[in-house]
DNA sequence: CGGGTGATTGAGCCCGCTCAACTCTCGTGG
DNA sequence: CCACGAGAGTTGAGCGGGCTCAATCACCCG
C-alpha cells in the first residue's frame, strides 16, 4: 500500500525484488471473469469517504491517489501513496476506513468488493495473493509507524525521498506526483518543515531541485546528511 | 494487532461488537489437526527477532506481549501490544519484521507457519480468517498512524487508555500490563510526558491511580480534558 | 503583464524533550 | 523491625525542534 509497496509497470522496467504471490500486476491472473471495469478520477477528487459502504477494489492503471484519515478539526493523516500498478479499498468490514482522494488524473480498473470476495472463496491462489497483498500493506504500515514515532523531520523526509525515488524506477530521477502538504501530511510534519528539509537537503548537494517536483538524488549524500 | 482488537478470552465476558471470522479465539475452530503447543515465556523476554526466520505464528493464552522496532541508536517503537487471545507472529516473507517481547510472564500456543499455510491453502475458510486477522491488524495500525503523526501527547495518552480499557473488559477499571517506557515507545513520547499528561489527567479527575498501574477512569471526563 | 496558487523563507513561540533531582515501592538482609 | 539499595515513576527547570504566523518568491495561465 505505501511506499515501500512493489510498483511495477508495463512501461518502467522492474527494479524492484521479486514479490511472491504478493505482485499486484499478477493479482488477478488466470482469473480471466475479473476483468476490472476502466474508470477515471479527475485531480484532487475523492474516490471513497471514510464510513462509505465498500463497493469496490481498485487497482490503478496510470495516475496517483492518497488514502488518509481526517480529524474533525481538520488535521490529516495520509496513510499511503498509491501508485500506478497498486492495489488498494481493501477493507475488513464492510465499510471504508479511509479517505481515498486521486492526487493527479487518475485512471482505474474498478473490480467489485464481492467478485473479489467470491473469487478468494474459489481460488485459493487468489486467496493467498489478497492476503499477502494485506500482509504487505501492513508491513508498510509497520514502517510508517516507526517513522512517525521516532524519526526527526530530516529523517523522515530523507526517508521519504529514498523510497519513492525507488518505487518510480530507481534512476535517481523523481518527479513528485504530490504537493508539499500532502508530502506533509504523510511524513506527520507542517509544509514549511518539508520544505525547511528540502532545503538543507540541497545546500548539502544530495538532492538537486528544478521547480518543487522534479528532482534528482545521491542515495548516498543523503544518508551522509544525516549523520550530523 | 494492537488495542483496538477484540480479545475475547474464556473468562471475561465479550463485551466487543461481533467480528466476523476475524476472532482469534475462533480461528483455527474445526482444525482440531491444529492444536498449538503450549510454550511459556518469562516476563522481558524476547520470543523471536527482526530478521530472524519465521517459524511458528503465536497465540497468547495469558500474558502480554510488545511487538518493536529498534534504530541503531536505540530509538524504538513499539507496534502493538498483544494480550490474551491475540494472535501474532504472522509474516508476509520468511523473515519475522519485527521484534516480539514478552512484557510479563506469558503463556502461549506454538503453530508452525508452515502448517498454518498449508491450512490456508487447503481451507477456504481458515484463509478467510487470517486474511481478516490481518486486515484488522492494518485497521489498527492506520488508527495509530493518525495517532503519532496529528495527536498531541495528552490526546495519546488519553486514546491509549480508553482503548486499553475497552480491550480489558470495559468496566472502567485498568491493570496497566506495561511499563510507562512502554506506553511512551508506543505512543511516540518520553516517559516524562506520559507521566505528565497522566497527572494532568488526574488532576481534571479523569483517572483514578492507585499505584503506577492500577487506574480507573472516567470515559466522559477523558473526553472533556481534550476540549480544553 | 497582472492574478492566483503553491513553495520558500524568516521571526518568534510553544509543546514536548533533556537532564536532573526527588519520591515511592519493594525486596533483602542485618 | 528498620536500613539500605535498586528500579520505576514523578516532578521541576530549561532548552530546542518543529510549529505558527506572516512576508516573499516562483511559476502558471489568463
Amino acid at each position: 500500500m505505501s511506499l515501500v509497496a512493489a510498483t511495477p509497470t508495463s512501461v518502467r522496467p522492474n527494479t524492484q525484488p521479486f514479490r511472491p504471490a504478493g505482485n499486484p500486476s499478477e493479482m488477478f491472473a488466470g482469473c480471466p471473469e475479473l476483468v476490472g471495469t476502466p474508470f477515471n478520477y479527475a485531480r484532487e477528487t475523492e474516490i471513497y469517504g471514510e464510513g462509505e459502504t465498500a463497493e469496490f477494489v481498485y487497482r490503478i492503471v496510470s495516475g496517483a491517489v492518497r488514502t488518509c484519515k481526517i480529524l474533525a478539526d481538520g488535521r490529516r493523516q495520509i496513510n499511503a501513496f498509491h501508485l500506478a500498478g497498486d492495489l488498494f479499498g481493501f477493507e475488513p468490514g464492510e465499510a471504508h476506513r479511509l479517505t481515498a482522494e486521486a492526487i493527479a488524473d487518475t485512471k482505474v480498473l474498478l473490480f467489485s468488493r464481492r467478485s473479489v470476495q467470491d473469487l478468494a472463496n474459489r481460488n485459493v491462489e487468489a486467496a493467498r495473493r489478497l492476503w499477502n497483498s494485506t500482509l504487505q500493506n501492513l508491513e508498510d504500515a509497520e514502517d510508517h509507524m516507526l517513522l512517525l514515532g521516532r524519526r526527526t523531520a530530516l529523517e523522515r523526509v530523507a526517508a521519504f525521498l529514498l523510497t519513492i525515488e525507488k518505487r518510480l524506477g530507481g534512476n535517481r530521477c523523481v518527479e513528485l506526483p504530490m504537493s508539499r502538504r500532502d508530502m506533509a501530511d504523510y511524513l506527520g510534519l507542517t509544509i514549511e518543515t518539508v520544505s525547511r528539509s528540502m532545503t538543507q537537503l540541497q545546500s548539502k548537494r544530495a538532492i538537486a531541485l528544478s521547480g518543487a517536483r522534479h528532482l534528482v538524488l545521491d542515495a548516498r549524500l543523503i544518508n551522509k546528511c544525516l549523520d550530523d
